[in-house]
DNA sequence: CATGAATGAGTGTTCATTCAT
DNA sequence: GATGAATGAACACTCATTCAT
């Protein structure tokens, strides 16, 4: 079927990724095979050699959706907060993603990818950006607040926004052993944290 | 002449398991072959099926080490620590393994254990004792501290737990990805969490 | 509207042969797959489908371009020579063609051809013919000198035929093995061959 | 099977290039899978790949191997040889060995080594050192036989090995493509040169 | 006639595991 | 117990060919 419209291509690598995206998430990617993508996708071998010119190629495309993924939420998560409580209320926006039961599956994959970046120079790019970047915009925001006395004018905005995306990571991993995990409770410890902080401004 | 002493088994056991460690740290599980860990061991590849029925199992094994290293460690933390800044300087301490580029080899394999525990019952099993293990010890200590007036008495001892278990698993990633990453801003963060959370107490 | 001129398939199968031959010349039939004669013509896949059936009849079509380009060179150098010293003005006219380099490269893909043979009756067919007729030749060329006295009666034609054509083959081997090969040096050897034997004609 | 006796590993080898030869001759190096080889060696896939890395190394044994047999056969009519008529004699000598049908064989699968040597580098030194060392041979036999007043001072004896050398692989050809060819006729012909050059150099 | 995306059988190669010695 | 050669199912990937548009 040659001549085709342009977003057919388009069409097909998303056909190609949202296959390989349940086989990892069911299999991970070292047990998944092209055969597995092949079937899940329905299209043919060949065919998927035609979008991505191996399987490391698709981990590298998958990895780059999970970026992009945590990014666009982090975007959304922005718009909707007010300044004086920005960061909490940022922190709620994100978690409440945990909810959607495509964003867990995506996280399982995600998790995988973070041990991938540890052998693969490509993925690790992708996911120190996909970490670097909201690192950076909450070190911004903790400056900010700082700016406006609403959190402790010592407190190390580097270090801060690299705590805050540990307990993001962490409570990634814990749910994705135990998706039982309590993210009330995980979210009401975070958020005394951050009361806490913006107390103790006045008092050092 | 098979007099072999007692001990042999075993030190055949750590041969294995050492190169092993070694290969999966060089270039993880999937990549390891049974041929690798012969040739670093210095075993045949008969031997090493002598004490491990299969790869899997040397990963099972990799995996329970992984959590006796980190439960040893938390162990001699403890003993260090005195009541009211007991917290913080079991994180401290804790966190001091850093440095040792043992540890650190050690801490790229929990990661890729991290990811395989979402695959494979026997390492979820390990993953998961040593991750609630810590964390029932963590909110224990929250609630000693609570009884002491040293942390907020509405504070979630189960929550503020798993905070400070992401706190660690999320510093593990963070510096396994960037290994410039600075332990000190990182740790100053966390402590003036905890004094803001001590002082918040009386706030409430 | 498939007002195509007669001319225009004429004019797409050269396409498609040139480009082929450049291929075979670089990569040698077997590494070059269809894709790279689809790049190296312009022409789309199922162009190039439109005029050969399969891989193979483009092959077999290479193979027969071979032989009538000998032929060719075989028909100019006989019309230039005279009589008496018409075997070695023939095979010297012949060898002129090595100077060429379209030439240099078609006889690389001829040494493929004579490999090819071996398995593909069809090619075998040609190379047969392609070598028979100017054997067949040089025998009735050897046979008019005899009857001129200018070689020895007791020279088998066929014989010396065939001695001729492996003197012509084996220098294209050792001339594509090692491009520096001296013509020259060669050809003094044959001419000093063809000298010495009707010399020789009146000792015999 | 373990603890082998050192000579097995040769045997082994042996195996491996007796079937590949077989296979090849029967289908060429491009058409014969690892899978033929497989089924002709007896062996397994896996145990093949223990004694050769790739397809392609195997090639390049074989391609030594016809190397070191028409060596072997030189040495041997070399042994036969008395002075006088060394190199009619060394000629008749080593096509005597077109008779035997392993031979034949033998050199189809030569003829694919010619063709392979023009894009495959390694097959390309193992046939030069295959061509380059009789045609040294034979140039140093045609200038004893200058000294000893036997051919004419005049003819340039690296250009009548070349000659001769091409003369053998010009039979080698003709005689794949037509197996009826008439060896003796040949012989007779080359014989008639060399005696006519060895009449003429009283005349030059 | 032309297009080029799709096909899928087939390729060379790998590697966890076994077992005769 | 120890050895390491052998196994063979599985793998990622290729490519001549087709055919809907």
């Amino acid at each position: 079927m040659p001549k085709v419209s342009p977003e057919h291509g388009d069409a097909r690598q998303r056909q190609i990724l949202d296959a390989a995206l349940a086989c990892f998430s069911r299999q991970g990617f070292h047990k998944t095979t092209m055969k597995d993508i092949v079937r899940e996708s329905g299209l043919s071998a060949g065919a998927i050699y035609n979008y991505f010119a191996s399987k490391g190629e698709i981990v590298d495309a998958i990895a780059r959706e999970r970026h992009a993924s945590e990014r666009a939420l982090l975007e959304a998560a922005r718009a909707e907060s007010d300044k004086p409580r920005e960061l909490w209320e940022l922190t709620r926006a994100f978690f409440s993603s945990f909810a959607s039961d495509e964003q867990r599956t995506g996280r399982r994959v995600g998790i995988e990818v973070w041990a991938e970046a540890l052998r693969n120079p490509e993925v690790l790019a992708t996911v120190r950006r996909g970490v670097d970047e909201p690192r950076r915009l909450l070190a911004e925001l903790v400056r900010e607040a700082q700016a406006r006395d609403e959190l402790p004018p010592d407190l190390d905005p580097e270090g801060m926004a690299r705590v805050m995306v540990a307990v993001f990571q962490g409570f990634v991993l814990q749910q994705a052993w135990d998706p039982e995990t309590d993210i009330e409770r995980y979210l009401s410890a975070v958020e005394q944290i951050l009361a806490a902080l913006s107390l103790y401004r006045r008092d050092t």
